[in-house]
DNA sequence: AAAAATTGGTCAGTTTAGTTGACTTCTATT
DNA sequence: AATAGAAGTCAACTAAACTGACCAATTTTT
């Protein structure tokens, strides 16, 4: 009897997935050789949040669309350490403004110099166009999406 | 001031995570439309690893990429609402094998019809043919990858 | 200008979905 | 027959989200 090894199945929800999760496995592999081992995946989304003047707890919120609660534990853990501060917003007493520190920056310039490794890699597999094409499809379905289903928050994980 | 709201990035991490995200999104609000109101994403993938014949919990852990016990609780959660059973393994004392139920072969038939209707959707947009090299080029990309690292367990979450 | 409602954020406790460790039963190897 | 390995379960723990209750500052209403 020929051993079949169960294989993955190819809808389009599998592939995202795996794709996503070959990306993600690299670049925490990475990051972690650089020094960077205290960063979890959900991370990624709040930095970019932060880029380039910082952001308030709100916009994050609503960028992640995860609890604020959530959003404020999560920021405990960055400011902790090191990677962000939160600063007195400038305008409005009741707000902070979280920022990116040093070490924060550091991260996003490791973090988008693997992705750029990776992508260039991906180029080689299926070619540049196919990949920019991918990129620009993907842009459209998303945006589509986004503005014809208003109410359900597109939150970057399930 | 002109209100700019925060926007998602563009690099294919967050697309990807997007593009599942919505996916998901839809077909489990149309699931619980139609009566399946217990079902989780993470599920969908055990589900795909039971058709047609069933399964033992041992190629579950595999597919998912999760521990021996996190299966098990998943299979006591979906047997205990109807979706599979556990049956004595026809050939090995040890094992069990996992099979759907008519109530799993129910959702198996509603997830598929979602997806059909959702990738006509997506076809309508991009285009079919942009659809259809899409998920080959994303095949290609993650056979490829998936040999190269042979190490690293692909999950179809992160 | 005072009162009321709203907003940004935190504290505390709970839930979900995974983890590891220890164990039982059956199988395979000597 | 003895022992090592594999399939699966039980129990306890952890990570990361959640909800509810609350405080302080701001904005709106009167």
């Amino acid at each position: 009897m020929p051993k079949t090894p169960r294989r993955h199945q190819d809808d389009l929800a599998t592939l995202f997935s795996l794709a996503f999760s070959t990306l993600n496995q690299e670049l925490h592999q990475r990051l972690v050789e650089l020094g960077f081992d205290d960063i979890r995946p959900m991370h990624g989304f709040l930095f970019q949040g932060l880029i380039p003047d910082g952001a308030t707890a709100k916009t994050l919120v609503e960028l992640l669309g995860i609890s604020k609660q959530a959003v404020s534990q999560m920021l405990d853990y960055l400011e902790e350490r090191g990677y962000v501060i939160r600063r007195p917003h400038p305008s409005d007493g009741r707000g902070k403004l979280v920022v990116l520190t040093e070490r924060g920056w550091a991260l996003i310039k490791a973090k988008e110099s693997i992705y750029m490794n990776i992508e260039n890699r991906w180029g080689g597999i299926i070619g540049p166009n196919h990949l920019n094409t991918m990129r620009s499809d993907l842009k459209q379905i998303i945006q589509f999406v986004g503005e014809e289903d208003l109410p359900q928050k597109l939150r970057p994980v399930w």
